[in-house]
DNA sequence: GAAAATTAGGAAAACGGTTGCCGGAAAAGT
DNA sequence: ACTTTTCCGGCAACCGTTTTCCTAATTTTC
């Protein structure tokens, strides 16, 4: 595979077409008044030389780089990476590009990222991370918008997205009532976590509405499947009477299952159980597979890019935005047939 | 938040500490000779308006613009994550930033963003996706570098950095036999996929070595945990006589595992598992956990970015670079206590 | 105290493109 | 035939930095 020396500037194409530098930018360009076999004369000495014009020099005159930087805060990570597709998504669809950095949950690092995305003139700045908590603004008084997504900012003049967890409770609880259980618990991540509170609580709520009280206590633990194995042993061995599980992960939810099975409840026909996150991987791996709540990153990444590009136009939407979560049904929570 | 208005130029910043622009660049750079005081006033005019020089502009000039494209061939996934980390973490280091680009699949999309990059006077590209078969170049005589991770490309004369799958098998199976382990049975996905034929070929061949024969011809079928259940019930209903099972991932371990576990033999001691990946929810969660081959996804980034950076500044690697897996062995495969 | 050697900082030319303005030539009108 | 209009396309300024001269002011040297 051979190797260009170097680019074609625009010079080189004018001066290949015989006509003036000024001239060929117009010509590639759609601008000016120029006859048909000049602009095509240059069109093709640029496709002979494979110009693609320098969109630094190209930025210099317009102002606008045509790119957004992406700060995931914390590490890229499971929830990050469906958020990032998303945006890419939306502004691949306006011809922006994504500038990547990855925070590493270090300020240093973050500030540093922030300089290098201003220095490159980005048109707007998207911030991420692997956890739906509120966090500091990444600085003050920048000069290009930003966009929180997933994560959300303390200052409520930011523009945030972010998923309406609470709502996503609420759905798993109606539907575990929806299919007549009434003695629900909740096994979910740890206390300190804003997002196991925030569940926790919207579920006990919903409960609460319907004069209902949970099977157990909120069991607050870790995120993991090894948790949500302990936890089963724990209402097991509290005699808790329990038709139903709402988890606050899909992995506890898969442990929650594995430890049901061995100890000889059914799925869902004794215990309804529903996850949270919708993760392939975990929902399609239980057996049975699992119902779970659906935060719609895609669509929070997406939503985040295109609040971004209004912004960037002069359309700013400050404030806290609540996407709502929707329940994937599956087996995990049919009605058993009778 | 307030917003500033626009970014300030080092005009403004000239303007300010009362001398011309090109004295403020020297200034700001280290360049030329001035006095401390004049050093020190321009460095405070930039401060106070947090100047940061246009790097479009600055490359204009030196030619480099410190910045590399990241196509991703397939959509960004579980394989290309950890490798666009490690290429992140080696080019953090090296002050470069990444743009990031999912190709998703589709070879026009794939050569816009090809163009885009080069448009936008990247200093190299890195070409990654989600599994590790040679694919064709993404393009002919491009004038940067171009370096293939996880995937390769089908040109030698490429620069492709590549897990040793096969290295990587003939751990396992070498493991195994360690134990004291002689009838093995292998477990994979899809035989049209290369990683399947690689890793089968190879651990057969090592068994080959120690004159063995498997428990039963490799068994090809999909690359998820349904599949390890089902291939569990086509090993005991041929009544195999099998001590341990290598799996092509994780995913079809972890299904093994549970119908092993539901069909009374027990792991490790009636059957040893090893698994392929090493991916973290699925080793862990595994019970018991999962020994695994690791194919150092990140380490692999990393290479792929330093040997980028090396062609960058002329020592070009050209070729394909197998970096060696290895093993993490965990409960699955230990030594049963006699 | 004059010549030479430093030193500090300014002016201007790149870098690669875009765009407003203007002039020359051809076409149209009188 | 001469003016007016229209159409093309060139010229040059500008975008923000860096860098190469170059000059003026200072310091050193004899």
């Amino acid at each position: 595979m051979g190797k260009l020396e170097r680019h074609a500037t625009i010079a080189d194409v004018a001066a290949l077409a015989g006509v003036s530098v000024g001239t060929a930018s117009k010509a590639l360009n759609g601008r000016g008044s120029l006859r048909e076999e000049t602009r095509m004369r240059v069109r093709e000495a640029a496709r002979q030389l494979s110009f693609e014009a320098n969109a630094g020099a190209r930025s210099l005159h317009s102002g606008r780089t045509y790119t957004v930087g992406m700060i995931t805060t914390d590490t890229i990570g499971r929830f990050s990476i469906p958020v990032l597709i998303g945006a890419e998504d939306a502004l691949g669809a306006g011809e922006m590009s994504v500038f990547l950095c990855d925070g590493r949950d270090d300020p240093i690092r973050e500030q540093y990222y922030v300089k290098t995305l201003l220095s490159r003139r980005v048109d707007g700045i998207i911030v991420t991370g692997r956890r739906t908590e509120a966090r500091a603004p990444i600085a003050a008084d920048l000069p290009v918008p930003v966009v929180y997504a997933f994560i959300s900012s303390t200052d409520p003049a930011d523009c945030s997205v972010v998923p309406d967890e609470a709502g996503g409770a609420r759905k798993a609880v109606e539907h575990l009532l929806a299919v007549g259980r009434i003695r629900i618990a909740h096994v979910t991540g740890p206390e300190h976590h804003n997002s196991a509170r925030v569940r926790a609580a919207a579920a006990m709520e919903r409960l609460a509405e319907d004069g209902l009280e949970p099977a157990a206590p909120a069991l607050f633990g870790a995120w993991s499947e090894a948790w949500g194995r302990q936890a089963v042993g724990i209402l097991l061995a509290g005699r808790t009477d329990f038709d139903a599980v709402f988890c606050g992960s899909d992995q506890i939810a898969r442990g929650v299952c594995d430890a049901l099975r061995a100890a000889g409840r059914r799925v869902p026909q004794d215990v309804a159980l529903v996850g949270f996150d919708n993760w392939d991987v975990m929902v399609e791996g239980c057996q049975p597979p699992l119902t779970s709540v659906d935060m719609n990153l895609e669509g929070l990444g997406r939503s985040a890019a295109e609040m971004l590009l209004a912004a960037i136009n002069g359309s700013p939407a400050p404030g806290r935005h609540a996407l709502p979560c929707h329940l994937v049904v599956r087996e995990s929570s049919a009605v058993p047939l009778p």
